[in-house]
Formats: structure tokens, sequence, C-alpha cells
DNA sequence: CGGTTATGGTCAT
DNA sequence: TGACCCTAACCGC
């Protein structure tokens, strides 16, 4: 579920529901111990950056420190439901209650560890405070792949697999080109590009990519029917026709993750 | 019921 | 590059 929208969505949901609130905090599976530590603390705020999630309360410093890694899940109920399955955090207060589950990192971080994190990542593009130029610099001082380069959080933090893919899609750009041949224009539209998106994606809660044109109405088609539920050019569109030109989109692994392309919209320069 | 897969990241080789 | 971590949903048998 999550690239970074998801994260922004839930530091709104934490803040809203939880905000101001004196909370009870624990740890069901029993594997974040210092849960109890902020049991009847009152929660002072919450925010993102990338795909990190810090949460604060009042009467300590530290922060709760969350990365939900590929299969992590906060999810809010009513009341205080009963606990099913593994749950890492939950935190309450009464009236609403939410469970973590699976996360790659929930612990307890004193503020010089929080700066640890943040000094490791790049512009969020989901961030008021995000400064594009850093990205830009980055991106035409590298010889990798760009489609790697918009993969790691220290250039350009909270893009994941789904928008890298659909924004050189958009774009017309060869996942294969280096950074330092994209050019300032393009990096420029490509980190536009992802603002935008990503603002529809915290926005509607999916990711949807494809343009008025490509919509299902618009082309008499059905719409797609998938579990990350948005509409989108090539994610995971292996060996289907390109809503575009009609060539079968393609895949390959890189760095262990699933890029897919359209070998004509996306022809190497 | 077991195998596969996933929008992520770290660490060792 | 590969092993490994975390959990749940889905698929085929």
């Amino acid at each position: 579920m999550p690239e970074g929208h998801v994260l922004h969505r839930l530091a709104d949901a934490v803040v809203g529901n939880f905000s101001g609130s004196r909370v009870e905090s624990s740890s069901p599976q029993g594997r974040f111990a210092s849960a109890s530590l902020l049991d009847g603390d009152t929660l002072a705020g919450a925010e993102t950056w990338g795909k990190h999630l810090f949460v604060g309360f009042e009467s300590i410093p530290a922060q709760v420190h969350i990365h939900l890694g590929i299969y992590g899940t906060l999810r809010f109920m009513e009341g205080i439901p009963p606990v099913v399955g593994q749950v890492r955090w939950r935190l309450s207060n009464g009236d609403i209650t939410a469970d973590l589950r699976g996360p790659a990192a929930c612990a307890l971080l004193d503020p010089s560890e929080v700066r640890t994190i943040l000094n490791r990542l790049g512009p969020d593009p989901l961030r008021a405070d995000a400064d594009p130029q850093k990205f830009i610099d980055r991106i035409l001082r590298s010889r990798a792949p760009i489609a790697t380069l918009l993969m790691d959080q220290s250039v350009i933090a909270g893009t994941g697999n789904i928008y890298r893919a659909e924004v050189l899609f958009r774009l017309g750009i060869d996942p294969a080109t280096p950074g330092k041949n994209i050019g300032v224009e393009r990096a420029q539209a490509i980190w536009d590009d992802m603002v935008v998106l990503m603002e529809v994606g915290r926005e509607r809660g999916r990711i949807d990519t494809v343009r008025p044109e490509h919509e299902p109405e618009a082309m008499g088609r059905p719409p797609r029917v998938d579990d990350h539920g948005g509409e989108v050019y090539v994610y995971r569109r292996h060996g289907q026709p390109c809503w575009v030109c009609g060539s079968p989109i393609l895949t390959t692994t890189i760095g262990g993750r699933n890029l897919f392309w359209c070998p004509t919209c996306q022809a190497g320069a």
C-alpha cells in the first residue's frame, strides 16, 4: 500500500483522530515494548517525510518512528475492537482505535535519531518545504539510470515503484537514461509531474495517473480492477497493450524490483 | 492448505 | 546481487 501519499494521509488521520487526546498505547504482539511508555500520554502531533511517519507526544521529546515497508498497514476503527492477528502497536482514545501491523520499523526515537533519518532523505514532493533544486542537482550529477534514481530516497523521498514507472511513461522517458543525460528541463518536469500525481494520490487515497483521454470511459474499456486500485499506464500491465500506442508493455527487474515501461512511447534518445 | 506475491529497505558478499 | 525481515491476500490444488 505505501508510497509517500499514503503516509501523508496517515499523518493527517493520526492528527485528526488523536491530536490533543489522551491515548492508550500498547503492543498486543509485544514487539514494540516502548508502547507502554506512552500509555496515558497525550498525542501532540504527527508528521510525514517521504515514507517515514513520526508521531509525537506531550510529555517526552522522543517520537515514534514508523516505516511501513512493503506490507505494513495502519488502520483506524471505531470503538475498541478485539485484537485480530499480529498488531505491533495499538493506539486508542476509546472512540477510535488504530492498529499498526507488519511495519518494517516502529520504534521510539530520540530527536537526534530522528534527525539522522531525516538527513538521509531527499526532498518530498508532498512537503511544502521541499527544495526541488536538490532533486535536480542529484539527477544531473549521476550516471545511474533515471529509473534507479527515482527509487533512491536520498534523491527524492516518498516516490515508489508505481510513481516512478508512471511518471517516466507520462514524460516519454526511457527508464535506462542516465541521470546526467536527462537535462534540467526534463528533471524539473519529472519533479512537477511527481507533485501533481502524488497530490492526487493524497486526496484520493489511490494512485491514478491516466490523462482524461485515456480513462476507461473515454476509451470504452473496462475500469481496472487491481489491489492497488488506480488507473495507470504501465504498472503491472506487462504484456498488455499500451493505452497510447498499442505496443505490449514490457517488464524487467532492476535492483530486485519490477520495472514496467512502453518500449515505443519511451524509446531511447 | 501451501506457494506466490507485494506500492520497501538493510545488510552481507 | 542475493538473503532476509515484516504480514496478509490471493491463487491453484
